[in-house]
DNA sequence: ATAAATATTTAGACGAGTCTAAAAAAATAT
DNA sequence: ATATTTTTTTAGACTCGTCTAAATATTTAT
């Protein structure tokens, strides 16, 4: 059984590598773990030698078949409780992921299944994440940056890239939320932000950094 | 802030002191923790240091007021979680203790009174046992073991004073729950059995040993 | 292609929580 | 009241995950 600290280890190797898809170094994984060089070396052994990852020296890691499977367990674990403590106990989304940090290492199958039936099976999570299914099948989702969208394209926004508390809580002020309709009405040549609007007619400028955090529908 | 360690033993002490009436001695908590007693002292010395319990060489541990708040917090914890888990997500009173051991370990006091809200401010848990309110205020329940109910004395089940799976299985299979009502007809001389009748006329035995861990009301 | 800068690993140490074995104190029995 | 048994504490060691400082490898710049 994983530790705690392994399974916090897995997570990040398998976002840093884009789930899987390129060689994770050394210092990526000590920043993102806020810890040192040197711990990474010592935990990137003990998953190696675990066949969760590989490892060759001065290279990085991959993960492993096993060690994404481990990891997708762990972020629909992560997913699930967001969305219950969202949806069931009325949290907002800007104030879950801390506890969901907590929850996700709880180690009960049972649990798991439990609770998402209790849930009906959701499919994302409250800030659009798509959910690993019970054998670790993610949902794929057809979608772009913000950024990327075609002026006057009618499209509805997905899911924000990264969450960061204020930056959620400034989406719930100026009024985006997962699944509001959007278009780009123009793009601002000086500095890239974007005037947009929204159902309702609500019309608002949001910078080129909000804007690249933001996914929306093709 | 404690570790998951702490919280374990300030609760194990909790317990076994019922409920900060008597002294705990080293080898009582090493049992209970299932640890040897050099590690007994050990945290008994930090525990001591935080003024969660008051320590006395080769006397043995009482807990404090503060300690006794914080035991009384993880309780609460421990307790929630199991009634959700009973009446949310459907499992058996059986299921629910391992998970819950975990789950009353998460550190988010909104998340609890969350939890609190969300399942209608519970006063009991699916084992019948008091649930401290967020003051740490438990509601005092008159209750006395089966064994001293009076013959033919109609009561009804009111918690089980120890839980294992077993136990509990074996009262779902005889049909005995919270809240059923009970009456004894009889008490066997030779081994300390009794012969109970339940709602609805059923009449069983039950154990000399199964009766004392049964509290009924008065 | 060599020097300088950067990234990674090794070596050795530390704190938390645990253990075993031995010493010390307390309780019990004769 | 002394010897024996039981309980508790101390001493020293081990694992896990972490750290700093130093050594080594790789990358970048000139």
């Amino acid at each position: 059984m994983l530790s705690f600290t392994e399974e916090n280890y897995l997570k990040s190797i398998y976002h840093l590598s884009n789930g899987g898809s390129k060689a994770v170094l050394t210092n990526e994984l000590a920043e993102s773990m806020n810890t040192k060089a040197a711990s990474v070396t010592d935990m990137i052994k003990k998953l190696s030698a675990k066949s969760l990852i590989s490892y060759e020296k001065y290279y990085g890691v991959k993960i492993t078949k096993q060690g994404k499977a481990e990891a997708l367990t762990i972020i629909r674990k992560h997913r699930l409780w967001e969305t219950f403590l969202v949806s069931k106990l009325g949290f907002n989304w800007d104030e879950v992921h801390d506890v969901a940090e907590q929850l996700e290492h709880i180690q009960s199958a049972l649990l798991i299944e439990k609770l998402d039936e209790f849930l009906g099976y959701p499919t994302a999570d409250p800030h659009g994440h798509s959910i690993p299914d019970k054998h670790g099948k993610i949902k794929a989702v057809r979608h772009i940056l913000l950024t990327d969208l075609l002026l006057k394209k009618k499209s509805t926004v997905q899911s924000v890239k990264q969450g960061s508390p204020s930056f959620l809580q400034y989406l719930n002020k100026i009024g985006i939320y997962i699944g509001v309709g959007i278009m780009v009405l123009e793009r601002v040549e000086f500095d890239g932000s974007l005037e947009i609007q929204l159902d309702g007619k609500k019309k608002v400028f949001i910078s080129r950094d909000a804007a690249s955090n933001l996914m929306v529908t093709e």
